[in-house]
DNA sequence: GCGTGGCGGGAAAGCGCTTTCCAGCGCTGC
DNA sequence: GCAGCGCTGGAAAGCGCTTTCCCGCCACGC
């Protein structure tokens, strides 16, 4: 046990080199060295398995090969996908992901940032929803900054006024064109479920439902506020039954929720789509199968979170992209003509 | 941009202390300092934003916060709701979790061991299943050696003789209950939809199913054999219903395969559980609204994630220790009387 | 023949921290 | 009164690497 590691030293003493020359030939620096010497270096370095130290490297270079990935919660499925882009393309670029969940904290997020900071990570990619909590937002917005002060590079998924890279889904634009989507199948009074009031992005796919409406020439839907999650979908489906709403189709602002949602239709008595159709927001790959077909907004997810991490990775300038994703609208068997 | 980080020189001069002493009021160390230094020094670090280099702090302790957690495809809820169980632990426990995915591979696997142990990593939980490849235990095997050799720990997530600290669901426990309640709703003739014959934790559950059917005086089933995915289920099952069996009930070994299989069902009017029952394993929380109900056998798999990290971070004896984690039958719409 | 420049190799100075070792000092015990 | 001890603070030696700087060597041109 507890075999001391083998380090470059003992590589180039072997080898009978310098440690510079070991250290040229197992990294590939710009210079040169001569095959001879080059060859011993490799071989020595395979044969006593010499594997460099990161810490170290990343000392004496002052850069590591660390790239965070901030998430809410790794279950939710919306993000595993977005974590997996991710992780494939920092995996392809030879970097380490280091994986952070907040548990929807915002304090645990400027935690994290900080952790990453000292841990000299190259860059992050933020994949939870951004808040319009003023205090939170400016702390975070503080950890940012330190964050590209010392050279790390940050990417938000969603919506984000951060001044940094930003892959932004069409939310507004995909809730807009899926109620009017519904409007067409003939629905008159609508239903949101949406998340707590200060997630931007539940704001923003219920702005856009509203327009969608209003574009349609509906009433404005009445509005149910909950979690962001499958139980928070659940409890104001319940709500919205028993406010005797006359509402015949009903929009979760995400997949997880209508999943929720629709649990509670289905031990309420309430059928859909025949008493009551649901669309959600996402498209989810993991709820495809599910009876009734859910009818949604395609996000490509897992593209998002490439996007993200090669928002992050390739140098760019000082300038802070934004990347737009569409959404597109898909209509399945939970909402029906009515 | 790139404003020098503040270092812990920096600090102590500005404190006007000895690095010594502002190293030993940041991290606390045993040697104690006088309140009035230990003061000054905290409050200079807080004024100057010093955050310490996490990377230094390894190279100088040999040792690092991270650890590794490695999972074949996260987007996979099996593995999400470990990773969550993990990163969970890890967190609390002030490290840092790196995510690897494998895709799968098994030398992918190997790769990721060698790159956390240049980072040093302090511990690592191998969650993919194991296979019965030889070529590829041996070389993981090596891998974990030579990671432990080094310091650090390693704990497995499911079947493993590696040597290692393993937590190791019932499975074939589980899915041997699993058959029995099958059989005792009058089921008779059965089919399972099985993984990769490699596939250790496949295995286990194929023959402890078996072993259930034969408890219950019940022919052997029929087997096919698919991907570990939904896809691998919607394939095997289109392959169950053409070639002609005249099974009633069938057993897929995992939830997400059963996904996939229901999917099948559906679309060739196989009505479930009318005309045939399924079950699934694992219990995937996500997956529990569905319709009908999956029947499976419940895996805390939270839980499970928490007991690896556990197992790994606290030292532990030279002992290579076991927990084993039964599942439980839990019954639903997907499968009927017969 | 000698200055020049390019090139491969090595010595050594860090990178930012931890930790050992030593110095000084105020107490205690005889 | 003094040796001895415990305690706090600082100097300095690493930790394993990268990279600068320098040196010697070998064409080459004049």
């Amino acid at each position: 046990m507890s075999a001391r590691q083998v380090t470059l030293a003992e590589v180039a003493k072997q080898a009978g080199v310098s440690l510079a020359t070991a250290s040229r030939v197992l990294n590939g620096s710009t210079r040169q060295v001569s095959e001879e010497l080059s060859d011993r270096v490799l071989r020595t370095a395979e044969e006593l398995g010499y594997v460099p130290n990161a810490s170290a490297q990343a000392l004496a270079r002052n850069s590591s090969s660390l790239v965070g990935l901030v998430v809410h919660d790794i279950t939710d499925p919306y993000f595993s996908c977005i974590a997996a882009g991710v992780t494939r393309v920092a995996e392809e670029a030879g970097l380490v992901v280091v994986l952070g969940t907040t548990g929807r904290r915002p304090e645990r997020e400027v935690e994290l940032l900080s952790t990453l900071r000292a841990h000299r990570a190259r860059a992050v990619v933020l994949a939870g929803s951004r808040t319009t909590d003023r205090a939170a937002q400016s702390r975070l917005a503080a950890e940012i900054d330190a964050f590209t002060e010392q050279g790390g590079r940050v990417a938000c998924v969603s919506q984000a006024k951060l001044g940094t890279d930003t892959v932004v889904p069409g939310n507004r634009a995909g809730a807009r064109a899926l109620a009017r989507s519904l409007a067409e199948l003939g629905h008159k009074r609508f239903a949101v479920l949406g998340g707590p009031a200060e997630l931007v992005v539940a704001r923003d796919r219920l702005a856009g439902f509203k327009a969608g409406l209003a574009d349609a020439g509906i009433a404005p839907p009445v509005v149910i506020n909950g979690a962001f999650t499958r139980d928070g979908g659940y409890e104001a489906a319940l709500e919205l039954l028993t406010s005797k709403s006359r509402a015949t189709c009903v929009f979760a602002v995400t997949d997880v929720m209508a999943m929720g949602a629709m649990a509670a239709l289905r031990e309420r008595g309430v059928r859909v789509p025949e008493d009551m159709s649901i669309a959600g927001f996402d498209d989810i790959p993991t709820l495809r199968d599910t009876v009734p077909a859910l009818s949604t907004v395609r996000l490509p997810l897992e593209h998002m979170g490439e996007l993200a991490a090669g928002l992050v990775l390739d140098a760019g300038g000082d300038e802070a992209r934004t990347v737009r994703v569409a959404g597109e609208v898909v209509l399945r068997a939970s909402t029906a003509h009515n």
